[in-house]
DNA sequence: GTAATAGTTTATAAATTAGTGAACTATTAA
DNA sequence: TTAATAGTTCACTAATTTATAAACTATTAC
């Protein structure tokens, strides 16, 4: 089957998006590009760490790159991935409305 | 952190279109709803790792289940759902265009 | 009631992903 | 040229996810 590669390819890029610290990252890049140091400044944990899930994002084309000097600026790719984000967090919020609900009716 | 939290939530709902075959199923389902025999039809597999696939999918609130008689209605949970995943589409395709790109530069 | 259909659940093994710390690279400053 | 800053890469372990097959549950038909 063709199509089972696109859906693999597809599946890749959206699971960029399945790790806290990722999502932490998109939301910060929201507006503005930032530096790996102030990202981790904001995130804390282990630059290994943070660099590595930064790493996984751009190669998937969830952040751009660019390099400046001795620092290394992280953005979004295009504000699809903000939308797609805020869609997805949108999911969240209504599954937590339901829960809610079904608990008032008790 | 209390957003920490959040982050999670949000993480777990994303890495929920993160597979290969849950996008092959938010594919199917974008403008139909279909039991689930039908979509195992389509999906091909085993049809016990297709429930999982689908049971991870409902908890999260990306798919609704209706059961009627001995048949269970998967659809999506609302059209975000539909749009997030087209919305990662364009990155991937996006992506690979850049890739084209650079390979004509050559 | 017995069997067939439609699917879910459970257990387990295999594969993948994530976190850690040390080593490494590149740029700037003294 | 030596040291400091900024970050990446690598090796390894731990945790999570996935696929498979068998067992189980619920509904319908005979």
């Amino acid at each position: 089957m063709i199509n089972k590669k696109i859906f693999k390819l597809h599946a890749d890029v959206c699971k960029a998006l399945g790790h806290p610290l990722r999502i932490e990252v998109i939301d910060l890049l929201q507006d503005k590009e930032l530096c790996f140091s102030d990202i981790l400044a904001v995130t804390g944990g282990l630059k290994s760490n943070l660099s590595q899930h930064l790493s996984v994002m751009t190669k998937k084309n969830i952040l751009k790159m660019k390099r400046e000097g001795q620092c290394n600026y992280y953005s979004l790719s295009s504000d699809k991935v903000a939308q797609a984000c805020q869609l997805m967090r949108e999911v969240l919020i209504d599954s937590i409305k339901n829960h809610i609900g079904l608990i008032e009716k008790m």
